[in-house]
DNA sequence: ATTAGGG
DNA sequence: CCCTAAT
């Protein structure tokens, strides 16, 4: 018996047509119910699963009888369809005051400076990352 | 970790 | 919002 090593690199995503097709969508079905979104967690979670999916390829000892060609078989290691961890965030449209907020801090900083934006006037606010902040911009 | 831009 | 090449 030998210890062979193989590398599956099957990643565990869902079909273009459920995770990117449309969060537009009015119909789009919201997250489930069980699953509080508590104003703090839903961003690092997505940053931890962003991580995960970046290095997606899952290694495995796997033993087998003789290092035959035919025992290279790649099996999936993902067993669940849908990992919850990496849910795509909720949308939440800016609310006026938010707009404001924006508005005065980038006066202040400029752009190109999201980082200090974010923590200038959303400092508090865990479900705006400096992303979200340039991207509103880049939306006004 | 941030920036900067396209997806 | 997400994804990610460059820094």
């Amino acid at each position: 018996w030998f210890w062979y090593p193989m590398v599956c690199r099957v990643k565990c995503e869902e079909p273009l047509s459920e995770t990117k097709a449309g969060y537009n969508s009015q119909q789009r079905v919201q997250a489930s119910p069980n699953r509080v979104q508590s104003e703090h967690g839903s961003v690092h979670s997505r940053f931890e699963a962003t991580a995960h999916e970046a290095s997606a390829s899952s290694q495995a000892i796997v033993p087998v009888a003789s290092p035959s060609s035919e025992a290279l078989a790649i099996v999936p290691v993902c067993k669940s369809k849908r990992p919850v961890i990496g849910q795509r965030r909720i949308r939440r449209p800016f609310s006026l005051p938010e707009v404001e907020a924006l508005v005065e801090a980038v006066e202040q900083l400029g752009t190109g400076r999201w980082r200090d934006v974010k923590m200038l006037a959303f400092d508090n606010t865990d479900h705006r990352t400096y992303v979200d902040l340039k991207d509103k911009w880049k939306t006004l």
